[in-house]
RNA sequence: GUGGGUAUAGCUCAGUCGGUUAGAGCGCCAGGUUGUGGCCCUGGAGGUCGUCGGUUCGAGCCCGAUUACCCACCCCA
């Protein structure tokens, strides 16, 4: 029997690992740079986190949790991250430590839909929370360091989709603007619009059936619905959007999957994602604290999908930042040599040097070839002429110049030559 | 859940009209003189052709079923 690993998840190779390692830690930095600190919360949570943040309606909800018991507790992997960072934020108080709390996060993701090219049953998100703070400036910060962490990853050719679904008070006044609308358009929309009508109906704006777009072309926009506090919010956004010189798309139909999100609504758009088009998605979320049993604050924040931006990396060819090649390759001939070189391989690496060597006694020339193939920069040759007179020949690999060195130089001169 | 596509070596793929020992490139291993990688040359290892059944004198190829993967709908990161 041969095992596979679960649909839709994958395993990610060493030779993948690179570019993910570059992701995070390019993430990291920006991070730092704005002022978010790494929060690690458990890979599960109690169901009812989700099932009471996200919406009862919401996709994520009704079929795409991967829920389990264990004695008489439900549990569930996490399908997103704002909800247990909100959890963490208020069981530890960090509130008390500062007005505003900004937090990243770097995790695993798990729901359970029918995978295809950039969505996964696994997949990870890179995400940031701005907790405490109401001013259009945050939103504007949130969506400035998606902006450059896509920069920094080397992607162009993104579109930002920015709207306003607005708050408690001036959204149900639009939904049922949009609902007096459709209802007597409804026998004439598509199965799904129908099944859309009664769970969001701002969803039907979305659908991609022409005689459905034709439909709904002049249905009332949840922009004009703003409430006078929605609107001069948005407004001020936009300004400093356009202060900072990030373009964007407004995007009225723009809806986002989970129902705690208020006014700024946003998601990158990338086309190298085959049907997934979105690399990161976030808004506003001012009620989702309160809801979750602390003081009324506001927040806003954006998940990005780390596999979507490596694919989005690999149709553009973006090249990773190359390292120096370090490795130091010892390869021996001989019994005598090889006993002698034991030694000289750990004295290397605690010397902090990254060495290798042949574990499979094979000749002087395929041990140099694979010296070549593991990408080393020096080899270190020790056979009996070496012995004799207590020195190691030190090879360069890639300028093809070697020497001879003192048995006991040898370690300080290959700190001094691989140094970064 | 619903459609469509694909399944042959570790990887990417050929395989003619159904015909005898199933191929290439890359990768891997070894050799090309006495102790030296990369290019080149030579050789080698590696495949129950996804699985089960059917048609046929004969199936990698045709038919049916099944499984897996991919793509798309839906929805999203």
């Amino acid at each position: 029997m041969r095992y596979q690993a679960p649909r839709g998840t994958h395993d990610v190779l060493p030779s993948e690992v690179p570019n993910w390692r570059f992701v995070e830690e390019t993430f990291r930095e920006l991070c730092a740079r704005y002022g978010y600190q790494e929060i690690r919360t458990p890979v599960f949570e109690v169901t009812e986190l989700f099932a009471r943040t996200s919406g009862e309606s919401s996709d994520i909800v009704t079929k795409q949790m991967y829920t389990f018991r264990v004695g008489d507790e439900s549990l569930t992997l996490r399908p997103e991250g704002t909800a247990p960072t909100i959890r963490a934020y208020l069981e530890h108080a960090l509130h008390a430590q500062g007005p505003v709390c900004k937090l990243f996060y770097i995790c695993p993701i798990f729901r359970h839909e029918a995978p295809q090219a950039g969505r996964y049953r696994q997949h990870h998100q890179v995400g940031i929370e701005c907790l405490g703070a109401a001013d259009a400036a945050a939103d504007a910060e949130v969506i400035a360091l998606g902006h450059d962490y896509l920069r920094a990853l080397g992607i162009t050719g993104e579109v930002l989709h920015l709207n306003s679904v607005g708050c408690p008070q001036c959204r149900p006044t639009y939904r049922q603007a949009l609902r007096d609308f459709l209802q007597p358009l409804l026998p004439r929309l598509c199965d799904d619009c129908q099944r859309r009508y009664a769970v969001n109906p701002l969803r039907v704006l979305d659908c991609k059936s022409t005689t459905c777009k034709a439909l709904v072309a002049d249905a009332p926009r949840g922009l004009d619905y703003l409430c006078a506090e929605c609107a001069a919010h948005f407004a001020q956004v936009r300004r400093w959007l356009d202060t900072l010189g990030i373009g964007y798309e407004l995007d009225p139909r723009l809806v986002r999957g989970l129902d705690y999100y208020t006014r700024t609504a946003f998601e990158f758009m990338h086309d190298g994602l085959g049907a997934q088009s979105t690399v990161i998605g976030g808004g506003r979320y001012d009620g989702l604290i309160e809801q979750c049993g602390g003081k009324p604050t506001p927040g806003v924040g954006f998940g990005s999908g780390i596999e979507r931006a490596l694919l989005i990396r690999a149709a553009l060819q973006a090249a990773l930042p190359a390292a120096p090649a370090r490795k130091v390759f010892v390869a021996t001939q001989g019994d005598a040599a090889r006993a002698a070189s034991i030694p000289l391989l750990y004295e290397l690496r605690r010397a902090k040097v990254p060495a290798e060597t042949d574990y499979l006694g094979r000749s002087l020339k395929a041990q140099m070839r694979e010296a070549h193939r593991q990408g080393a920069r020096f080899a270190l040759i020790l056979g009996d002429d070496e012995l004799a007179h207590n020195v190691v020949t030190l090879r360069d690999l890639q300028t093809h110049e070697q020497r001879v060195v003192p048995r006991e130089q040898v370690v300080s001169e290959l700190q001094r030559l691989t140094a970064v």
